[in-house]
DNA sequence: TTATTTGCAAATCTTTTGCATGAGG
DNA sequence: CCTCATGCAAAAGATTTGCAAATAA
């Protein structure tokens, strides 16, 4: 909620429209929990019967990285992965098993930020954690098959 | 050359066949600083008047990558990276003007997996850490357009 | 109205593959 | 020899682009 408004500002701002399908990718993206590829975006847009073209999809997907709404996080195989930008400074501890996520507020790393900077001379503007384990879950349920 | 003899055990290991092309790419690997895209390592290959084709060089790689001796870091833009898997425990620092990306070998973790472990209940198996700014090319070209 | 967005098709870029030939063990 | 590696050309997959028509402001 409020996080569209501030989205329709920075469209306003950049001389951008507030259209339908801009509207409808954010939110899938925003609602989704992990990293989506351009196809499924396109798939649950199509499952959702709003008639789109595949390569309105990747324009506003370019536009809205660029705006910085969303984040364009890596690759899996060869396919982009996008993400909601919520700016919070968060980590996630990752189950291998069965994928479920918990966030940790904790953040070590304040003073290698800083040593890092001055060793490598790098202007140090954020960073990516991502912790994997088998959560206690998994852990009980040694017996299954992944 | 340790390195290169273990290699060839992998090589013969797999009945896989031990070719100057193969080793011409392993070497460039090896002795680069930072993850190289395909392109790039073909580019070396034909700097050093080593008669290659592209394809040959794509399927070295994935085969290299295979086995275990590269690693396939992630992507520039669209283009894949590859690095050599030397097995240390190493972090990316990745320029998000030009994309250029540094390892690092030096990790502050440990430490905090532990109490993580303690305090989750998760059994930690691994990170993956990205660090993002600018490097000290892009800080000085600051006068320069995007 | 007027600039931005869209759909469509074609183009581009990266990567993969089929097949006949060449080379390593 | 026999198998794996290579070059070449063509295919496949992901993404981008040109242009005319549609739409938001």
């Amino acid at each position: 909620m409020s996080e569209i408004s501030s989205y329709k500002q920075v469209l306003i701002h950049d001389g951008l429209k507030n259209t339908k399908h801009r509207n409808s990718i954010l939110n899938i993206i925003q609602k989704s929990v992990q990293p989506l590829t351009i196809e499924q975006i396109y798939m649950d847009l199509i499952n959702q019967e709003i008639s789109i073209n595949l390569s309105s999809v990747y324009r506003n997907l370019k536009i809205l990285a660029e705006k910085g709404l969303i984040i364009k996080t890596g690759m899996t195989g060869n396919k982009a992965l996008f993400e909601f930008n919520n700016f919070e400074h968060k980590h996630h501890l990752i189950c291998i098993k069965c994928n479920s996520i918990i966030s940790v507020d904790e953040c070590p790393f304040a003073e290698y930020e800083k040593k890092l900077k001055e060793k490598s001379g790098f202007n140090i503007t954020g960073h990516k954690l991502e912790i994997y384990g088998v959560c206690n879950n998994c852990n009980a349920d040694k017996t299954k098959k992944p």
